[in-house]
DNA sequence: AGGTTTCTTGAGGGCCATTCAAGACATGAG
DNA sequence: CTCATGTCTTGAATGGCCCTCAAGAAACCT
């Protein structure tokens, strides 16, 4: 009993597979979460989900997209706050995620789709960090570098998880070196 | 036609399959390196590779001894130079590793075995860190999130190249930061 | 000579991502 | 009212992967 529409809701099926797949790929990992496994959360079958995305890269560069979306939306709301405070959300918001960061750097190895949305990833974060540091006061000329720390920093927090007190005390001690603003040679 | 001995060179059978996975997990990465590449290089069949280890991941952690051991090995020869000169080394010998850092932090998430090698690593490369910080005059209060600090930017230059210029800057400021030992409340 | 331990292997099971050919539906043209 | 066409869905199969099982061969011991 196959149901088909001739233009509309392709949008909706599409949304319903990538869902399945973004919770699947949270909970589980990307590793475990197999194309059979998101077909049967989805309601479908496994080449279903091929006429909707090229292979699994393709899925999870969709689901990456939905959350990144979905983060900028939220991130405009405390655009306000200080720099401390916007790393220590920018941490609680992507601590649930903490698996993808991994899979991520793991399959932009292997997919140059992959790899190419990463290098976007990263292109857009750095130039986030760059506009607060330069707004409190960084010298210009170290502003790649400390970009860079502030990065490593928090995918470090990410994938190598520590109580409240340790996350506060790293993250403190970073925004302090980076807005102190060392004069150097 | 195979051949058999009593005690003897069990250990170099070992470490003749233990070459030929440490060679394919760079080169090729951990999961393009099949079990059957790995035989086929080490001149056994799959099942004999299951005589020696009990999984892919148990073959995983004894290459991660191996290199480590002989990385710690070369790290005494050099233990007397400043620490930024520590990290840059540190950084040119593992960056042939870059991979496997990956790998470990996504094989941690399945394997109970890997997940214990990756905290005992990183007690003691947090130990040595801290070492450093001390003898440079860190306050000993800042010590945990220094230590936190400079080993998340050495894996994230290790996951994120950049040429040697950008690698430098970072290291620069980075242990600039380390080292001016901030007074803090 | 026969038994035991150590090592090696062929064959196969179960899971995976992916592909192929064919079917089912809704529409547009004749 | 047909029927060809493009859109969607599926069952079945392919080839790869990690890993296991049962059986065999080589050295040792008694």
């Amino acid at each position: 009993m196959p149901r088909n529409r001739r233009p509309q809701d392709r949008e909706e099926k599409r949304e319903e597979i990538l869902a399945a797949a973004q919770r699947l790929f949270i909970d589980d990992g990307y590793e475990s979460a197999s194309m059979g496994q998101i077909a049967k959360n989805a309601g479908v079958t496994v080449n279903t989900i091929y006429w909707y995305f090229r292979d699994k890269d393709d899925l999870l560069i969709a689901v990456l997209d939905r959350l990144l979306a979905e983060a900028l939306a939220q991130y405009a709301t405390i655009a306000d706050r200080p720099l401390g405070d916007r790393l220590l959300w920018a941490l609680d918001r992507l601590e649930r995620l903490h698996g993808l960061v991994n899979t991520v750097h793991t399959r932009a190895a292997a997919s140059p789709a992959v790899h190419a949305w990463h290098t976007g990833f990263h292109e857009l974060a750095d130039t986030l960090v760059a506009d607060d540091l330069r707004k409190a006061g960084a010298a210009e000329a170290d502003l790649p570098a400390m970009t860079a720390i502030g990065t490593f920093v928090i995918e470090g927090l990410l994938t190598h998880r520590r109580d409240d007190a340790g996350k506060r005390a790293v993250i403190d001690l970073l925004v302090h070196n980076l807005t102190t603003a060392p004069t150097r040679t």
